[in-house]
DNA sequence: CAGATTATGTCAGTCACTGACATTCGGCAA
DNA sequence: TTGCCGAATGTCAGTGACTGACATAATCTG
């Protein structure tokens, strides 16, 4: 069902330990299918690419590729969604001294280094997650999906984090907020690498994403005009992180 | 075109006060395809509900209906885009001395508190607003298309917060970060009512946002745990935030 | 090797959505 | 009123995403 991708850091409950012709042809024609996709999507657009295409570049029916992607925006995602789930592991294995803030910042920094070290080009590398990021904004149907996606990631943020700080996620707000506001200070860096391409390659991005999150206290606190004014009322007046 | 709703501040290039018979009538139909579309996503589901349904329920033909909406989501967001563009409107009429946080945050409730003083049934009402977002949640190309529609608002919030403290938004990221936020953490109050249904009507809502915002600053600063307390103890009854 | 699983192909069908063209209707002036 | 123009609508045909049903072929198991 959820065979998305065998990374070494394997659930325990592997079993077999060669996973069998059967499965390694399926995971062959899944990553084929990605392939292809991304190949045909950068070459000539998301909406001008038909399922039809990809499925008889990869040489299956177009039905087999309804079996292995729910829909053709879970292909364009798929690489993407590789790079989010090693992320909520990194976030699973951050130390419990560190504050809630301070574990999500360390976590998104690691993901992103870790895959930009991992594997610089190929499929599933990082610089094509890069590219498609930018397929995803001016793609309206994938902006959705991506954005359905990144939602979910939060629910399990969530939970993460009301279970490290151990809340009860619906007594306390903060773990919800939280979340949602670090998914949106993401979406924000990820805006910004889409709107000017400066910052080049991950660690541009990761840059990027440092620079957004030293934003989050001075964009809360306080007038912008007259920087170190009173705090106004009703507004949470602490000082900036780090 | 973009012949949404007709509100009483309009634009002055409005002309003849009287909209003319053909106007009326358009108005007149796409109140009719909203309204039979409401009724039937509430009954049977979105999913289960056809577009030849909602033509042939107003007795147009499925391309007219296309002419008014671009596709089957939008006439189930039509709602919540009116409730959206008036905040938007709000906001722009926020004193200049409030904080950029204050000025987002009182917009919504205004926004809220309005819309639920001035009808509080029939179409387009605020109940059925709330209405929808329940169905939202549970369709998930209407969820993927309503997290669209909210981040195209947010690039117009940036826009009127950068204009509002006269900055340049691609040299400040606090406009774009507090407006992520912004939207992040209404979207988290969302979420809640829809998971709990306890706080009835738009006023629960308002005080749900209320609550969540006043969680703000509590989520990003420091340790949630009280000194002493261990993880993984998962009770609540502990540091009761607010 | 036989039989149970499982992946895949084929086929038919539904539904969202679109372009092209004909028709009808409201606005407006002679 | 008449008659014309443009806008709104209907009709039709077509594309493409996606699904259920069933048959076939490939692996796995004993």
């Amino acid at each position: 069902m959820a065979a998305r991708t065998p990374r070494p850091t394997g659930t325990p409950e592997d079993l077999g330990r060669t996973p069998g012709l059967r499965e390694r042809k399926k995971q062959q024609t899944r990553d084929a299918l990605v392939q292809a996709a991304h190949e045909l999507f950068l070459g000539q657009g998301f909406a001008r690419t038909t399922v039809d295409e990809i499925a008889s570049a990869v040489d299956v029916s177009q039905r087999t590729f309804f079996r292995y992607f729910a829909n053709k925006d879970e292909v364009a995602l798929a690489v993407m969604a590789e790079a989010e789930d090693y992320f909520i592991e990194c976030l699973h294995h951050r130390p419990a001294e560190e504050t809630p803030l301070q574990a999500l910042r360390a976590s998104i920094v690691k993901a992103w280094r870790d895959l930009g070290n991992a594997r610089a080009s190929g499929p599933g590398s990082i610089t094509s997650a890069l590219e498609l990021m930018r397929m995803i904004e001016d793609a309206p149907t994938l902006l959705a999906a991506h954005l359905r996606r990144v939602t979910e990631q939060e629910r399990i943020v969530v939970r993460i984090l009301a279970e490290r700080e151990g809340l009860d996620p619906r007594e306390d707000l903060r773990p919800a907020v939280l979340a949602a506001v670090f998914g949106s200070v993401l979406r924000a860096a990820h805006l910004s690498w889409t709107a000017d391409r400066e910052p080049e390659g991950p660690e541009g991005m990761i840059t990027l994403i440092e620079r957004h999150f030293d934003q989050l206290g001075p964009a809360l606190t306080g007038h912008w005009r007259t920087p170190g004014q009173h705090p106004g009322a009703g507004t949470p007046g602490d000082t900036p992180p780090s």
